[in-house]
Order: C-alpha cells, then structure tokens, then sequence
DNA sequence: GAATGGGTACTCGGATATAACTTGTCCGAGTCTCTTAGG
DNA sequence: CCTAAGAGACTCGGACAAGTTATATCCGAGTACCCATTC
C-alpha cells in the first residue's frame, strides 16, 4: 500500500499556491519547474483537483491555477481523495461467502468483521486529514521552512510573474 | 492507494486458523480450498506471515500453518506489516528541496510539514490496527457469524482431517 | 487618439505509450509418515 | 511383536511469467492578450 508519488506533488504545489497573493495564478508549467517534475504528468493531477473544485482553472496567456476556495476549507483530504480516488483503501470481496462453509447471501446482514476493523482505521486516517487544512501546512512552514528559502521562493515568483 | 487483495486473504486465514483446536495446523492448499483462492500465491504471502513469526510451519504430511503465539497477541497491524511491507504509505522525496528556491541541505531539520501530517494520519491508522488482535475478529465472529455457517465451516475442518 | 478585428501564443484537457508493481504460476529442497523388511 | 530403514508423498520456500495500475508523454481545443488596421 504505496500512496502515488502525485500526492506529494499536488500537496506541494498547494501550499505554494495557498500563498500566493489573492487573484494570483501559477500554470502546471511554472508549478514543474519550481519543484523540478514533470509537467504534463503534474497538469494531470492538478486536473483532477480542478475538476472537483479545489482548484480554480483560467485559461490563456497569465493563466493557471489558484486555490478554488480558502486555505482553511481546503483539507488534505479533499486533495488526496481527488488525486488517488474516493475508494476505501481496502476492499471486502465478501471472502466469507465463498467456499464450502458458506451459506446464502441474505443471511449475512451486517458487513464482515474483518472489513469493519480494517475500515475503523480507516477511518481515523481520514478524520486526521479532514482535520488538517491547507492553513494549517502553511502555518507550520511559516515556523520552519528557513527564512532564505522563503526569499528566494519570493524572487522566483517576481521573475515569473515579470 | 488501494490495499493489496493478499491482505484480505490472509486476515481471513489468520481468524480461520485462530478458531483451530490448539496444535491442529491447515496447509495453505487447504485454506486455499476453504476460500476459493489461487493456493499457490495465497502460499506466497502466508510465507511472509510465517517469517515475522505470526504464523508457525510445520513440513512434511498433515504439516501447515498455524498461529504463532497467543491470538490476543497477533494484532492486524502486524500481518498487514507483513504482507504489504512496513514502509510508509507517504513517501517524502523532500520535495521542498528542488526548484529554484532550496537551500543548502543541512538548514532542513525537521521533516517536511507535509510529511508530518500525512504521517500523524498514518499513525492513528496504525494505532486502531496495533490495537485490534485476531481474538477481536473472533469475537465478532462468534457473535455475527450465522451459526449454520459455523456449523458447515466444523464439518469441513473434520473432513479435511479425516 | 480610440476602437475593433484578427492573429498569436499561451493555457488546460483528454487520448496515447512506457514502466513498475501486483497478481498468478511453476518447480525444487526439505521433512514427516507410512510401509516393509528384518531381528 | 518390535524396531528400523527406506521409499513415497506432501509440505513450504523461492524463482519465473502475465495482467493491471501508476507513470510519463504527446497533441488538440479553447481563451486571453497583443498588435495592426481602421475610423
């Protein structure tokens, strides 16, 4: 159970976009070379977070993406069931009702023991993402990330932009 | 991010085999039987179990597989560990120091914001399953699994012995 | 000088190849059991 | 009748293919901007 490498990816490139000044946009392009990946493989994901409304999409020259709604509606729960799909992480095949000990379908009411506790934990992996916002990612790099790379990230952005 | 099908298989054998009368062992072609499953990759991942120690071995005829300690000792977390690998399902390639805006390495500290976060979800994931044992799923199934089933599941496991 | 029309260049979006991994299969080494021969 | 040796068959364990998903890429549709032309 590996998480895609393209969370990562979009993770970053929102946070870098949630500070990003009111109305300012950044293309997949811009957004590649900052962190150095592809850029039609990001443009794919960063799409699907367009389509599910975390994202806002403009079109043509100083075009690209912005943050769809604020920092701290935005969880990361949101962007990681966009990215990798709403699905559950593991899936009940109904194992109990194959084989020589089972009997019929409509006996088995609720679902299968083994399911549940895996999806009780489940569920609390997804209560812990849905609690954390975009806000809070970029409260904690405004402690940490250092003061420099913080300057030069500015810069960068005036040389796009100019 | 979608969990391996293996894992289902082999919780299920794991509640099977814990439910055996003490000593008694099922071979994995027999649990491959019990669930309708391909035997031969179903083997593949019980060796993984029988590695870490969740499952015990015994060669040669009316040989197989059974648990290896104390079912309240056998927590889910552990055979998924086993089965999936005990790497982290966030993998942080430091993203933060690509681009044109990344520092010197050692100015980096701490972990990654992000990283830390999807990994504090990671952890109350861990956390249910590290508290949920094999004699949990019993339990469950002493009370939810239909007694005819239960029947049937006994008259096989004599079958098989006979 | 202002407005408008068109061209251009940039954007996103979806369809298309490649790589990695999960899934599935096979065969070999080892071991317990049963049989059988001998004492 | 008991013992022991040997053959046999069954077990697990690791090496070997096929299908599916993630990864990476390309090209087309659409849109805003810029410039030239016209009024």
């Amino acid at each position: 159970m590996r998480m895609s490498r393209g969370v990562e990816w979009v993770l970053h490139c929102c946070a870098l976009l949630a500070e990003l000044p009111p109305g300012e946009s950044l293309s997949a392009a811009q957004l590649a070379r900052f962190f150095d990946v592809p850029h039609a493989y990001l443009a794919k994901k960063l799409q699907a977070l367009s389509t599910v409304g975390v994202l806002r999409t403009s079109s043509g020259p100083s075009g690209g993406y912005q943050l769809g709604r604020d920092a701290n509606e935005i969880a990361l729960l949101s962007i990681i069931d966009a990215v990798e799909g709403v699905g559950r992480c593991f899936i009940c095949t109904e194992l109990r009702q194959q084989g020589p000990s089972a009997v019929s379908t409509h006996r088995y009411t609720t679902p299968c023991g083994i399911a549940r506790s895996m999806w009780r934990a489940e569920d609390a992996w997804r209560s812990v993402l849905s609690k954390t916002t975009l806000k809070d990612i970029v409260r904690i790099g405004n402690v940490e990330v250092p003061a420099e790379q913080r300057r030069r990230a500015q810069i960068w952005l005036r040389s796009e932009k100019g």
